[in-house]
DNA sequence: TTAATATATGATCATTTGTTCATATATGTA
DNA sequence: TACATATATGAACAAATGATCATATATTAA
């Protein structure tokens, strides 16, 4: 096929365009700024690892040590990990004394998981 | 601190260890199955191309031609992308002819999509 | 202050990912 | 049949990812 990448609004009138469907579907897309937030939200969601450490988050709040001992990996791999969470604001700690108690930053992370929980249930 | 991870069931009485949550996220835990297949299912959408493309066909079906263009890439990067989607069951195809509408298999990801977005909004 | 604990962080590295390019397959048409 | 179109696929490669190791920081206790 060797074409270069059609451009944003370039039209291309030798393939099977439905020009229309290409137009609503410009009109009603997220915004590059959400839709990049979105992709992060679930990509942060999409790591084994990661996702394991929010489930147990969402019963209880749990010590970096704990959260490895969970999941079988270093205390410094649950902590890049937690930064990772962190910084998308999916968790909050509070510390204390030297022990930083991580729980989930609201519920709905919570949810997300649950309802594709249900989903997984239902394909089954 | 130079330790090797902990085994699953391995104590360590050195540690900030708190034994009770950690069984008691061990108890409650996911099987190691549903969590993969969970995080699959976030890891899939969060790609900021395949959350796009969601996200179009949760509005209209539409063709591979009509993917790229809206998206930007090139087909083969949305063919590829789409076969990601198709091996998890996220989205199905029907033949018209030469050409392969896609649409999302069922309305799960759109549910997960716009539950994720309340998020986000909620967090601004 | 010194030492120990709990966590964070930077560097490194192997693995994974997503795209492109080239090619293959499938369908329709002349 | 031959050819064009629509899509799929495999190889290759650059970029991103996630773990480990070594080290740094923060808190507490002696």
């Amino acid at each position: 096929m060797n074409r270069t990448p059609l451009e944003q609004n370039e039209q291309c009138d030798c393939r099977c365009i439905h020009q229309e469907r290409v137009q609503a579907a410009k009109e009603q897309a997220l915004t590059a700024k959400d839709n990049e937030l979105l992709a992060a939200l679930f990509k942060a969601m999409g790591d084994p690892n990661r996702l394991q450490i929010l489930w147990a988050l969402d019963q209880e709040e749990m010590c970096v040590c704990d959260l490895a001992l969970f999941i079988g990996v270093s205390e410094s791999a649950v902590s890049h990990q937690l930064r990772q969470l962190r910084q998308l604001q999916l968790v909050s700690n509070r510390r204390q004394g030297p022990i930083l108690y991580y729980r989930l930053t609201d519920n709905h992370v919570s949810s997300l998981i649950h309802l594709a929980l249900e989903h997984l249930q239902e394909e089954i």
